[in-house]
DNA sequence: TCTGAATTTCCTGATT
DNA sequence: CAATCAGGAAATTCAG
């Protein structure tokens, strides 16, 4: 793949620096920057990137740990730059949940999160070194989801979508294609390849958030931090392999990106991926009790979150698939699992984990909830006391062996609960 | 086209 | 007070 990135930048005479590698998408030694950037001017490998409002400084290569912390809504930050601190890292959470966030420099504890959250850096006067601050930005000014629409920078290694109501974590700058007239496929942002020729799709198609009223200025998704990057291995797979969440490793090997100070922008902004529609919360008028249904939204490209889970799978069957897999144990994760106990840590994302896998984005944890309330009659599910929590019925248990951890055999109960009575 | 299963949607009321 | 739970009722979707 870098023969092939190599003969791209050959065929648009752009030098290319023989330290790259596959699996490095960054340089630890970046080279000076040019005195000056010309907007019109192909893009250099030493070109700047824009800076953002949002600039901060190097970037850790992060690890996200959500399963090994203490509460499932903890999330922790390495520091494997070694400085003390984490560096360039934005954090976008927009499930309304409160979380306490630690880093090695402490503890950062923001609680409101109606709008996005977002941590971006301050640079200290003394050390040069940007520390994580908590920017809890009001609700006409918070960045919703930049990387959305670009589609920048996507490590689809790792690109399992969290959702709109989960968690999408960035490290600090944007990848950018080398050149304008090129653009990168999602799927090529990988550790091993880059290819150009394949048109950029947005990951997720732009969608209302739902933390906006109105009269939000947003008309494009502003850059993300930029930062130079101090590490040469910052690729989804360092990342706590339980937890390979969403990670967009923003800049591409062959870009290096100035932290001595402002640097002027090297080439157009990208178009505006969003307008301000997209993040009003939809107005909902009051309805008379028979309400006439809103049309079905037009299928995805592919609904279906989870791969390896058809599309037709019922609830129950997604729930045991998802309980499954670590990266979303912050979700939902199980209690006891021999004794089919689960319980739902991040109603909201589950939700809406389930609303994409079925194409209902207006799917909330109560219609989730009343779903699985239905499979109490069904001996589906038996109620249990607490708060989030279900319990998977020991029929259904021991019949299929689906709460522990061996076999697999979801399959079959899926033609046996059709004989359940309604 | 019809039918039934499995939700989905909306609702009211109770509980935490 | 907000979030969640419980469950009724009706609409929707889809497979057979």
């Amino acid at each position: 793949m870098a023969t092939a990135l190599a003969e791209t930048y050959h065929s648009l005479n752009i030098p290319t620096d023989p330290t790259i590698v596959a699996t490095n998408l960054w340089l630890s030694s970046p080279p000076p920057p040019p005195p000056h950037s010309d907007p019109t001017a192909p893009y250099l490998s030493h070109q700047l990137s824009p800076i953002s409002p949002y600039q901060t400084g190097s970037t850790d290569n992060l690890t996200v740990d959500i399963m090994n912390s203490a509460s499932p809504h903890h999330h922790g930050y390495s520091d494997t730059s070694g400085d003390g601190a984490v560096h360039g890292m934005q954090l976008y959470r927009s499930n309304g949940h409160s979380t306490d966030y630690t880093t090695p420099t402490g503890s950062l504890g923001c609680t409101d999160i109606m709008t996005t959250q977002q941590y971006t850096g301050e640079r200290s006067p003394d050390s040069g070194i940007y520390s994580p601050t908590c920017h809890s930005p009001s609700r006409n000014d918070y960045d919703p989801l930049p990387l959305v629409p670009t589609c920048t920078g996507l490590v689809s290694s790792c690109s399992d979508y969290l959702g709109n109501e989960m968690l999408q974590y960035s490290n600090a700058a944007t990848i950018h294609p080398p050149h304008p007239a090129m653009s990168y496929s999602p799927s090529h942002y990988t550790t091993t390849s880059m290819n150009c020729d394949i048109p950029c799709q947005p990951m997720y198609s732009p969608r209302p958030h739902p933390y906006v009223d109105s009269g939000s200025p947003i008309g494009q998704a502003p850059q993300l931090p930029m930062g130079m990057m101090d590490q040469t291995t910052a690729t989804c797979t360092s990342m706590n392999a339980s937890n390979p969440i969403q990670f967009y490793p923003e800049t591409p090997s062959d870009f290096y990106i100035d932290t001595n100070g402002p640097s002027p922008p090297c080439f157009p902004p990208p178009p505006p991926p969003f307008t301000t529609e997209d993040f009003i919360r939809p107005h909902h008028p009051p309805k008379p009790n028979k309400r006439p249904r809103k049309p079905k939204p037009p299928a995805t490209v592919d609904p279906s979150e989870i791969k390896d889970i058809p599309a037709s799978a019922q609830l129950w069957e997604f729930l045991l698939k998802v309980l499954k897999k670590p990266k979303y144990a912050y979700m939902v994760s199980w209690e006891n699992q021999q004794d089919g106990l689960f319980r739902f840590h991040d109603p909201p994302a589950f939700a809406a984990l389930w609303g994409r896998h079925r194409n209902r984005p207006s799917m909330t944890y109560d219609k989730v909830a009343r779903a699985l309330r239905y499979y109490y009659r069904r001996d589906i599910l038996e109620q249990v006391g607490g708060r989030l929590t279900y319990k998977f019925s020991p029929r259904l248990c021991k019949q299929f062996s689906v709460c522990s951890s061996s076999s697999d055999k979801t399959s079959a109960i899926s033609s046996s609960s059709k004989t359940a009575k309604k």
